[in-house]
RNA sequence: GGCCACGUGGCGGAGUGGUUACGCAGCGGAUUGCAAAUCCGUGGACAUCGGUUCGAACCCGGUCGUGGCCUCCA
């Protein structure tokens, strides 16, 4: 089985043929910082880590290069230091810190480079320049913009043509612009705002429009042309259509990136899509706080990525039952397990994961029957998945935000009632039960496996 | 208005021209002092109408419905 993606660029599944096998070079769209980021950026990030991790499976890990960009320069970001009175600055490293948090709490592997738009203001004003002196961008007012009707095959990403944007164009036509649909990719800097050098010739300082950033950044990391470029299918335009055409036209090029993978999306309630402009979103914040992050990335992975998916608090609940069990299992498990068959083929057919969670379950039912071979296998698999990536222990350490339980008290309460049943006495049994109840204290009743004692483990109530 | 997805059992969710997806819930059983947890087993579906085909949930067309993009957005 070879791996198979998705690609946005031509409507089909195609086989994954890199440029370079020693050097598999993904980009991903990664976060403004001005807030928490919320699930639907949650599985962006899952999604594009699991691809991250399968191209390691298989190309191996030192032969990938993944850029995920953070972008710190944006109007929204002023908007909150302005808000909150604070530096620039202040906002956008406090954000990226939390990102950082967030992130891996989804159990996401650092991306091998992860550059900053303020990083790359040089890189900005030459294609800027570039764009201008091959004649695909202009001068005027202050601003540098795109000049779409320059590039015959603009809008191939998206599958629109220039003359059906403009009919139906929401935009603010500017007055300084040539075409309806140019974009800006520098413009100049109110007093206050941060600014630079212009390029150009313009005398006024500026700064960058939207999305030149990403490729600037790319073009950098991952050269002119590479291999996979992904994100949010809301990106799909003006984003990465515009990102093309920057980079295609400043160098040359036939393409930017050959394989374009976008995500579906996150549904609130009555299957609206979840986004901060309708402020129907939960933070990552707000699921770890409530769930354990591998529970989270489970729940972000259970539909295939290119479908919406609903969110519901059941479906997070599910995952962690699933999770205790995979944990239980693997517990003592070896660790030279092989991948399984099915788990690895389902993830190389376009990331497929909900058939690699079910092929999950099959070996979990057959490492319940004391197949040793499936629990290695498990174990492996999962963790090709970004799944069991801490102890049993600290599985069940786990505990909700805020959620404070004095153990030793616990412990104390199981003996009694330990030595309660052995008396027979049912009454007190039961007492010392509703009174853990009361803690939130989940007690589970079993048998150790080994020794066939009788047996009492507890969790918090969920 | 233009472009693009999608419509599978109570819920979630894969798949696909002819054979069990899978999970949760339900039901039955095992276990348990009783629960919970766990384990085993099990019923139940392919929006609608036509067409192609020996055979379609799967291909084609119509209809109805839902959602997304076209403006900041993963």
């Amino acid at each position: 089985m070879v791996l198979q993606l998705y690609n946005t660029l031509t409507r089909r599944k195609e086989r994954f043929e890199p440029i370079d096998p020693t050097n598999v070079r993904m980009y991903a769209c990664g976060p403004t910082v001005y807030d928490f980021i919320h699930i639907g950026n949650g599985r962006m990030l899952v999604v594009f880590d699991l691809l991250f991790r399968v191209l390691r499976h298989t190309f191996g890990p030192e032969h990938v290069t993944y850029a995920r960009n953070i972008t710190d320069v944006d109007d929204k970001i002023n908007a909150r230091a302005a808000e909150e009175g604070v530096a620039i600055a202040d906002v956008t490293e406090r954000t990226t810190r939390q990102f950082h948090a967030d992130a891996a709490g989804l159990l996401c592997l650092p991306p091998t480079v992860e550059p900053r738009a303020t990083g790359h203001i040089d890189e900005m004003t030459a294609i800027c320049e570039l764009l201008v002196e091959k004649g695909h961008a202009y001068v005027a007012a202050g601003h540098v913009l795109f000049d779409v009707p320059s590039m015959p095959d603009y809008g191939r990403l998206s599958n629109r043509s220039v003359e059906e944007m403009e009919a139906g164009a929401r935009v603010d036509v500017a007055p300084y612009k040539r075409s309806p649909m140019d974009f800006v990719l520098w413009k100049p800097s109110k007093p206050g705002e941060p600014s630079w050098a212009s390029p150009c010739g313009i005398a006024e300082p500026g700064r960058p429009g939207w999305h030149i950033e990403c490729s600037a950044m790319a073009g950098k990391h991952l050269g002119q042309v590479f291999d996979i470029h992904g994100g949010g299918i809301d990106l799909v335009f003006p984003h990465h259509e515009n990102e093309i055409a920057q980079s295609r036209c400043a160098h040359g090029t036939a393409v930017m990136a050959n394989v374009w993978m976008h995500n579906g999306f996150l549904e609130a309630e009555a299957g609206e899509k979840m986004s901060k402009s309708l402020g129907n979103f939960i933070t990552v914040r707000e699921l770890l706080d409530q769930a354990p992050g591998e529970a989270g990335r489970l729940a972000l992975l259970s539909s295939h990525y290119r479908q919406p998916l609903p969110w519901t608090e059941r479906l997070v609940f599910d995952s962690r039952r699933t999770l205790d069990l995979w944990y239980e299992l693997a517990a003592d498990a070896d660790d030279d397990g092989e991948i399984a068959p099915e788990v690895l083929d389902a993830l190389l057919d376009d990331l497929n994961t909900p058939r690699a969670i079910a092929a999950m379950h099959v070996l979990r039912a057959e490492a319940a029957k004391g197949s040793s071979d499936a629990k290695a296998s498990l174990k492996a698999s999962a963790r090709l998945m970004g799944f069991l990536q801490s102890s049993l222990e600290t599985w069940r350490a786990w505990r909700p935000a805020g959620v404070t339980i004095d153990e030793t008290r616990v412990d104390a309460l199981i003996t009694a009632r330990l030595e309660a049943r052995k008396r027979k006495d049912f009454a007190e049994s039961d007492r010392i039960r509703d009174e853990l109840a009361a803690m939130g204290v989940q007690l589970k009743d079993g048998k150790n496996k080994e020794t066939g004692e009788f047996e009492t483990t507890w969790e918090t109530k969920r």
